[in-house]
DNA sequence: GTCTATAATGAGATAGAC
DNA sequence: GTCTATCTCATTATAGAC
């Protein structure tokens, strides 16, 4: 309890340092300077280099969950699917380092491995539920054959249209109106299976995410 | 002239070790001892871990402007630009490395920013007119406005389902099959737009991957 | 061309004073 | 809780003998 600032502004510096320029570019020494103290004193706070990574991890699958849990009721309603869907975005956003460069995150906290894993399992589990459910009702058709492809497009796309425009605009940094352009090449997949119904909702994608803060941790 | 056989085996070696295990999870070390040689000897060949990430570059590059100039002749047949993919996705299957923390690969080897970003533009270009041939060609129908998205996602879906894949078969090594699932994986993306005529085309994708080998350098 | 050293660097990690 | 100072270690890189 009472939580001592200083931790929280750890977290905060390393969580923007990590998802801009990956988590095996960031020295802890240039952490400790962002946030204005000694690196003796971070490793107060975190022994292991590990130990920052992990507990950034638990607030990114806090997050999910939440995600998860608030929108799994009512798939048939497009607003929901939608909401679901940008939620999910939204949090894959703000912990962005989760998946860029995933191979060195594991390397430096193997633990996270499994952890993710299982993340991933579920994931894929939820979308695939949701995704019959909308084909049962109606709102998309798609062969039964073509599910699994369009659901492991859907999530490479997901997962990467971000390293996709790191690449191409690298001279600078990705921001909201980035995370609106990933959310659209997703709703793209879906776009040909689309019921004439649900084409209108997508036509216009409500709020962008123009508002989502980084600030939070 | 009369390269020694000590460079190719090295050039050899780094590939493989690059391909599975990531270019900066590689030390000097190691490719000396995959190799049976001295590090010192490595550095007679490659004074810089820089330049053999370069020299495989070089190599990959030379493959990937052998395939574009091979099939760039008549996209409106089906058969020769189901091959031109499947050169693209044999070659970079080949030098996964170079999609595989593409990151980490720029900051050891910065002169290759420029040369893989004007690669990247010529790829997109020679992509955006092929398709479009197609379309005039009336064997796919895609709405003009489909079709900047349609292209980031194929971009994007080819060059990281090997990160999909790598994340959920994490025991086993990727192999030949792995790539015939992937090319699936872009042409599923197409599917729903397809004419019939091209559809037959599709179902029946010839010979997968399994031939690829990997020796070549 | 190939080896045996060995230097040089840079990052993570820690001890102990304040 | 925070700092100064130091240690360990992996990795790249080099010099020089054979």
């Amino acid at each position: 309890m009472a939580a001592p600032k200083t931790r929280d502004r750890i977290l905060k510096s390393s969580l923007k340092l990590f998802n801009v320029r990956g988590v095996s570019n960031v020295t802890t020494a240039e952490i400790a300077r962002t946030v204005g103290i000694n690196e003796g004193n971070l490793y107060y706070y975190f022994q292991k280099k590990e130990q920052l990574v992990t507990a950034l991890f638990d607030a990114f699958e806090a997050e999910i969950r939440v995600t998860a849990a608030g929108h799994l009721k009512d798939a048939t309603n497009p607003s929901e699917y939608i909401g679901y869907l940008r939620g999910w975005f939204a949090t894959a956003w703000r912990y962005r380092f989760v998946q860029r460069d995933i191979a060195a995150l594991f390397e430096m906290a193997p633990g996270l491995r499994e952890r993710a894993g299982a993340m991933i399992t579920d994931a894929e589990e939820a979308s695939r539920r949701m995704l019959e459910r909308v084909v049962d009702a109606g709102l998309l058709t798609v062969e039964p054959e073509m599910l699994e492809p369009l659901l492991a497009n859907v999530w490479i796309v997901s997962s990467h249209w971000i390293d996709h425009l790191a690449l191409r605009h690298r001279a600078r940094e990705l921001g909201p109106a980035d995370l609106d352009w990933g959310f659209r090449q997703v709703l793209a997949l879906f776009l040909p299976y689309l019921s004439e119904e649900l084409r209108g909702w997508i036509a216009s994608p409500a709020a962008p995410f123009a508002s989502i803060s980084e600030a939070k941790v």
